[in-house]
DNA sequence: TGGCTATCGGCGTCAGACAC
DNA sequence: GTGTCTGACGCCGATAGCCA
């Protein structure tokens, strides 16, 4: 048998005896437009953007003349995938520290459902230093001040005492979010975004809805929203 | 509710082209 | 000859969909 790489190789033309390969480069004006999109967005492109790239650059006269060769979606996928690779290659090698955050969401195991005492949460309020929306477990006073709105000192479900903040009450304190079946496209809802630096609760808008069957797993329900904060979907 | 399968995204690595 | 850039490929884990 062959190894994975000879495999690898023989697939890509290069084994001896065979003709070698035509090398396929992107055109500026494509590197280019790949660049904006890898801008906007936080991550790897996903399979609908990729599609309308190809679409994009296949309708193009580079694209459309004699001999030229048509834009694959795997070409695509492999450009932002070594493109991200060689920025993080490059963000280690300029030794750049982490985002410092300063206050973390309470990610991972946590439902959101449940506050600390056990009972239901009522109300969520908005951190002034990241702009995330988490759980409030407690409000612990209040004060008013003539210029502005009331304030209350907020204690954060699942933080302690030294987290707490004075939140405005009509700008950053809500009740919690609707629940899945309440919700429709064009309601704003509180979604949990996981990057990869930093995950936190943010604002969103529905665009479309997806119902699933529920099951003791919870729901199943899909939803499509636009992030208000950077208005990626 | 759990198992199976297909798909997707992330990652490591290789090979060819090119500049020096 | 060497290093860098760019495109390609395989592997693996996570997730969605389907089904019993």
């Amino acid at each position: 048998g062959i190894s994975p790489r000879q495999a690898g190789a023989a697939a890509r033309g290069t084994m001896a005896g065979q003709q070698p390969r035509l090398v396929f480069r992107f055109t500026h004006a494509e590197v280019a437009k790949m660049e904006e999109v890898l801008r906007d967005l936080d991550g790897m492109p996903k399979r609908p953007v990729i599609q309308g790239l190809i679409d994009h650059f296949n309708a193009s006269p580079d694209r459309t003349g004699d001999g030229r060769v048509p834009v694959q979606y795997n070409q695509v996928r492999n450009w932002f995938h070594n493109r991200r690779s060689a920025q993080s290659q490059r963000s280690r090698k300029m030794m750049l520290p982490p985002v410092a955050e300063g206050h973390h969401p309470v990610a991972g195991s946590y439902s959101g459902n449940i506050s600390s005492d056990g009972g239901h949460v009522q109300f969520e309020a908005k951190s002034a230093r990241n702009g995330a929306w988490y759980d409030v477990a407690a409000f612990m006073d209040h004060r008013f001040i003539e210029t502005r709105d009331p304030e209350v000192l907020v204690r954060f479900t699942w933080l302690g005492p030294e987290e707490d903040e004075w939140i405005d009450v009509c700008k950053g304190v809500r009740l919690r979010s609707l629940q899945c079946v309440a919700v429709l496209p064009g309601d704003l809802i509180l979604c949990f975004k996981e990057g990869k630096e930093k995950a936190r609760y943010v604002d969103a808008h529905v665009l479309q809805v997806q119902r699933r069957r529920h099951d003791v797993r919870g729901c199943r329900c899909r939803f499509l929203v636009c992030y208000d904060h950077d208005h990626s979907e």
